[in-house]
DNA sequence: GTGGTCTAGACCACC
DNA sequence: GTGGTCTAGACCACC
């Protein structure tokens, strides 16, 4: 994995997380690797990812069982959760975008719809 | 500015020319910095700016007058088409992250809906 | 090959692969010499035989295939199209030779009439 | 004036005195420069300039008038020769070309006849 | 091995 | 001063 300079690195890892359990590359109550293991596999100092496992856990993604490793949550609820904050972020980027060509909500909502509409007919 | 490595830099120095004239922030007949001065600035060799504006003079975005510099076109139509271009581009990459958070058509379409309504709250 | 001074060696390439082809020594969908090996022959920089096959990329006259080569394109009309374009090159330069002598249209046709005629009593 | 390795200096020089005289550049009667200067003028050995006017005087394009100079000839009927000679070597020129292209006397006469039809379309 | 990108720098044509 | 062409050579991505 490549890291992006101007984020910490812990939030990168996290997000990073997030997004392999929406797309369901990860699946709640899966274990996570070892954070040496974790630590080795991305070059990263084990500090950090200690870091990242210990803010995830306070945000109720992780859950820490002594002795045996780190799981992905089983807390229901939390798929959506994640995917919501996920898509919000997506959202509004994509907004920001659309506006900074001067677009206004009707045109932007429209050509949403224009795209979705071509893909489905794509599909047949 | 600061170039990605993943790409080519004259292709994104076109895409940041395109972003600037979709912002306003170039005005079609204007003059460019000189193939040199671009190169100073963005600390890049001449050639690979060279390259940027062959390229988009090739696209009708550019033209050049020898010995006199290098012009945003005037040729009518011209902004619409990039702003087409780059909203296009931001679309795809938009419903292809939606899509896979597992999200469909409708529900996407639902979220984009939403999001664009709380803004206008937000502005009253 | 030689070069004249006059015009830049790119299109000289271009124009003498053009030919090629109009004459029936270069097939559609042949394999080209790579760029270091054109480069070698001809004496040129690998940078002007590439300049040379991406402008005839642009113009659809050869695809490229990363790690594989330089084809003429398969296009269909590709042939008609080159072969119309040098006519219509050669045409007019002859025109204005003739005309320089001061010669008018009627005379022109009436001159290339009686050439071709000579021409074929030629053979027989 | 440039001259072509691949030819007698002498010949081009005496090619390039019909072209000038074809044009009207040049007029019957009219005085040629000294051979000293036109070797000056052309950057050419007096001998090469000599042997273009001697040949030139018995092809009776030159009078040579002891004391005075060198002149265009005067003679009835030398500007239509030398038009028609240099009309013959532009045509024959043109028909190898074509024909290098695979087009037969029925093309050629009917691609010129278009040409010129346009170009009479062109002034109107 | 093939094409693609980029740098460094020279020299030219046109203004 | 501006863009245009070319060389020499490095390093990369894809096969």
């Amino acid at each position: 994995m490549q890291f992006d300079n101007s984020r910490p690195i812990y939030l990168q890892i996290i997000e990073s997380i997030k997004k392999q359990l929406a797309r369901g590359e990860l699946q709640p109550g899966q274990k996570l690797p070892s954070q040496r293991e974790m630590a080795a596999e991305l070059q990263v100092n084990p500090n950090t990812v200690q870091r990242a496992y210990r803010e995830m856990e306070t945000m109720g993604l992780l859950e820490t069982l002594r002795g045996q490793g780190t799981f992905i949550s089983n807390r229901p609820g939390l798929l959506p959760e994640i995917k919501a904050e996920l898509a919000g972020g997506i959202l509004n980027r994509f907004i920001v975008e659309m506006r900074s060509l001067g677009l206004n909500a009707r045109e932007i909502l429209s050509l949403v719809h224009q795209a979705l509409e071509q893909e489905e007919e794509g599909k047949r």
